[in-house]
RNA sequence: CGGGGCGUAGCGCAGCCUGGCAGCGCACCUGCUUUGGGAGCAGGGGGUCGGAGGUUCAAAUCCUCUCGCCCCGACCA
C-alpha cells in the first residue's frame, strides 16, 4: 500500500481524554476514532491489525474442529426470557423494541442464540460433541466503558460455544480450547498467563481467564513465585491456617466500651491488641439476602469467594442504611454475637482465639470472643483476599506475587445451566433424554490488539508484534522526489509485493523526519530507509523497529533476505 | 449508580475569577525556497465558545436547567 492513498490520520499529541498507553497509542496511530463513550470507529490501520488477529484465532479455532459461523446481534427477548437472564442481566443489556413493539436485545454474548439452534437441529449423541464459533460486534452497556477500545461498550469478539454429551467430554474440549488459546496469544507475541478463574454473570462452575501481565491491567493476578498456581485475585486461595501448637487458655466474653471506636485501627488502638487479633463482620447483600462474613481484622474479606463458599447467584457491599434497618445495628459496632443474620467465617477465625468483635449496639465490642462458644458460624471457608508474600496454598515453598493483568480471553464449562432452562436435549444409546453439557469459550480481539500494544511499546510509538502488525515493512524513502531514490524505492515496494510481503511505501514528499517519526509511531517491525547517498553506493538502511539497530545492506539483494529477517523476529 | 473534573477550530490549549474585537501552537490550503530525525518565509481558510433559558446596553465569561465526555469506587472479552 502506499501512504499517500491510505487513510492514516496520525497525531502528534495524544488525545486529552485517554488515559493508558495503548489509547494514546491508536488514537495518534490512526488506528481508531471515539464516536461514543466506549463506541469507536476502527480506521483501515486498526481494522487490519484486528483482521490479523481475527485470522489467528481462525486458523487455531478450526484446528480443534470448531466451525465459524454467524449469529444475529440483535436478538429476541423471549429467548432471554427463557434463560433467566433477561431480567437477571440488568441494565448492561442494551434493550429495545421493533415497530411492532416486540422486545429485543444486542447481543452482549450468545448463549441463547446458540443453544436454540443446537437445540433445534441436534437430537441425538451421534451428532455431539459439536463446537461452534462466530467473530462477531458485541454490545454491553457497562457502567464505566475505560480504556479505549480496551474496554468499549460496543467490541469484536470470538465467541465459541461447545455442546457434548457428559462432563468428560466437555472437560475434553475445554482442554483442547485451553491450548488454542494459548496457541492463539503466543503466536499474536503476547505474554500471558492462564488463570484460575470466576464465571460471574455468565455461569457454570469451572473457568480459567487468558491474562496478559501489564500495569494498566483491570485485574489482578495472584500467582505462586515457585510453582504455576495462578489465579485471578478474585478467586485466589489462602492457604489454611496451621492448627495451634498449644491448647492456649480460653477468656471469657467480656464487653468492654469503645465510645466512637468503629474502624479495625481504632478499636485496635484504644484496646490496645493488634489488628489480627480482632475480627470483623462484613454485611453482604446477596440473592439470598443479607449475610455477615467474618475475617481477621487485618485482612480484606473477599466477596466473590464469600459468594461461591453460600453459593449464591449475586453479591454486592450492602447498604448501611439496609444493614441497620434491618438488624438494628449501627454500623461499626456488628459482631457476630448474637446477630440474626446467617454468619460465615474464614478459616483463620476458627483458629483464633480470645477475638475482639463488635457488640452489636452502639459503643461497645466483646473481648474474648470464641467460635462455636459463643457463635456458630454457619459454614467455615476460605473468604479471604490474599496478598502478595501470602504463602501459596500449592506448594510448600512459593509465596504469592500480585500483578496487573488484561482479560483477554476467558473460557467456561457451563454444564447444563443453558441446555436444562432451554431444553436443550438429546438422546443418548438408550434412547433416554438428556440436558446437553455446555462449554463457552471468549477472546476479546480489539483488546487483544490494546494489550499487544501495552506490552509492546517505546516512547515514539508502537513496536508490532510481526504477526499482527498492519504491515511487516515500512519503506521510508528519505526524499521521494530525487529521481534515484524513487526509483530504488519503487522497485523495493514492487519486489517486496511480489514476494507476498506486506509493505507500506511512504511515497509522501514530506521531510525525512516527518516520515521516520510517523513509522516509529505506527511501529512496522522493519523499515527500509532509502536515502540518497546510500543508493549511490548500492546500499539501503534496514531499521528492526523493536531494537532501532539499523544496519547497511547491498541493494537490492538485501530484500531477498527479508523474509528471514522477519521470521527471525517472530521468535 | 455515588464522588470529582472538563466541554472554546481537526488535535493540544489560553481567555472565564474581575462581562466589552474569539485567540495561541500544531494540523490544513496557495506560492517560493528547503529535503538524513516533526523546515523557513509570505499569504489564506476554518468557530452555533456543547445545548436551552435567564440577567445585562452588552455573555465564551454571571445565574438556572440540560446534554456529552473523562477520572476514582461495585461489573466484564
Amino acid at each position: 500500500m502506499q501512504y499517500s492513498k491510505m487513510f492514516i490520520p496520525t497525531l502528534k499529541d495524544s488525545p486529552a481524554d485517554a488515559e493508558v498507553v495503548s489509547h494514546k497509542l491508536m488514537v495518534r496511530a490512526g488506528m481508531i476514532r471515539q464516536v461514543a463513550s466506549g463506541i469507536y470507529t476502527i480506521l483501515p490501520m486498526g481494522l487490519r491489525v484486528l483482521r490479523k488477529v481475527e485470522q489467528i484465532i481462525r486458523e487455531e479455532m478450526d484446528r480443534i474442529d470448531s466451525q465459524e459461523t454467524f449469529l444475529p446481534s440483535v436478538q429476541p427477548a423471549e429467548l432471554w426470557q427463557e434463560s433467566g437472564r433477561w431480567d437477571f442481566y440488568g441494565k448492561e443489556l442494551l434493550r429495545f423494541k421493533d415497530r411492532h413493539g416486540r422486545e429485543f436485545c444486542y447481543g452482549p454474548t450468545h448463549e441463547e442464540i446458540i443453544t436454540d439452534i443446537v437445540r433445534k437441529e441436534v437430537k441425538s449423541y451421534k451428532k455431539l460433541p459439536l463446537i461452534l464459533y462466530q467473530i462477531q460486534t458485541k454490545f454491553r452497556d457497562e457502567v464505566r466503558p475505560r480504556y479505549g477500545i480496551m474496554r468499549g461498550r460496543e467490541f469484536m469478539m470470538k465467541d465459541a460455544y461447545s455442546f457434548h454429551t457428559d462432563d468428560a467430554s466437555a472437560k475434553e474440549t475445554y482442554q483442547k480450547m485451553a491450548v488454542a488459546y494459548e496457541n492463539i496469544f503466543n503466536r499474536c507475541g503476547l505474554g500471558f498467563k492462564m488463570v484460575v478463574a470466576d464465571s460471574g454473570t455468565i455461569g457454570g462452575n469451572f473457568s480459567h481467564e487468558f491474562a496478559v501481565l501489564a500495569d494498566s491491567g483491570e485485574d489482578h493476578i495472584g500467582f505462586c513465585d515457585s510453582c504455576d498456581y495462578a489465579s485471578n485475585l478474585e478467586r485466589a486461595e489462602a492457604r489454611a491456617p496451621s492448627p495451634a501448637q498449644d491448647t492456649p487458655k480460653l477468656d471469657n466474653l467480656k464487653e468492654v466500651s469503645t465510645p466512637g471506636k468503629k474502624s479495625v485501627q481504632e478499636v485496635a488502638e484504644f484496646l490496645s491488641v493488634l489488628p489480627q487479633q480482632i475480627v470483623k463482620t462484613i454485611v453482604m447483600d446477596s440473592d439470598q439476602g443479607l449475610v455477615a462474613g467474618l475475617v481477621r481484622g487485618d485482612r480484606e474479606i473477599n466477596p466473590i469467594k464469600l459468594k461461591n463458599l453460600i453459593g449464591a447467584e449475586w453479591i454486592r457491599s450492602a447498604d448501611p442504611k439496609a444493614i441497620s434497618e434491618e438488624t438494628g445495628i449501627p454500623l461499626g459496632f456488628v459482631g457476630p454475637v448474637g446477630l440474626k443474620l446467617k454468619v460465615f467465617a474464614d478459616r483463620e477465625v476458627e483458629a483464633s482465639n480470645n477475638f475482639v468483635t463488635g457488640a452489636n449496639k452502639t459503643d461497645a465490642h466483646f473481648t474474648g470472643v470464641q467460635i462455636n462458644r459463643d457463635f456458630k458460624a454457619e459454614q467455615i471457608g476460605d473468604i479471604r483476599m490474599v496478598i502478595e508474600g501470602d504463602p501459596c496454598p500449592k506448594c510448600a515453598s512459593g509465596t504469592y506475587q500480585v500483578k496487573r493483568g488484561i482479560e483477554v480471553g476467558h473460557i467456561f464449562i457451563l454444564g447444563t445451566k443453558y441446555s436444562k432452562s432451554m431444553k436443550a436435549h438429546f438422546l443418548d444409546l438408550n434412547g433416554k433424554e438428556n440436558p446437553m453439557v455446555m462449554g463457552c469459550y471468549g477472546v476479546g480481539v480489539g483488546r487483544t490488539a490494546a494489550a499487544a500494544i501495552e506490552q509492546n511499546h517505546d516512547e515514539k510509538g508502537i513496536i508490532w508484534p510481526v504477526p499482527i502488525a498492519p504491515f511487516a515493512v515500512h519503506i521510508i524513502p528519505t526524499n521521494y522526489s530525487q529521481d534515484a531514490v524513487k526509483k530504488a524505492s519503487d522497485s523495493a515496494y514492487k519486489i517486496l509485493q511480489e514476494r507476498n510481503i506486506e509493505v507500506l511505501l511512504d511515497d509522501r514528499t514530506d521531510r525525512m523526519g516527518v516520515k521516520l517519526n510517523d513509522a516509529d509511531l505506527l511501529g512496522m517491525p522493519l523499515q527500509i530507509i532509502i536515502g540518497p547517498k546510500n543508493i549511490e553506493s548500492g546500499k539501503v538502511e534496514v531499521k528492526v523497529r523493536k531494537t532501532g539497530v539499523s544496519e547497511l545492506h547491498d541493494f537490492p539483494q538485501v530484500l531477498e533476505n527479508i523474509p528471514a529477517i522477519l521470521k527471525d523476529l517472530v521468535s
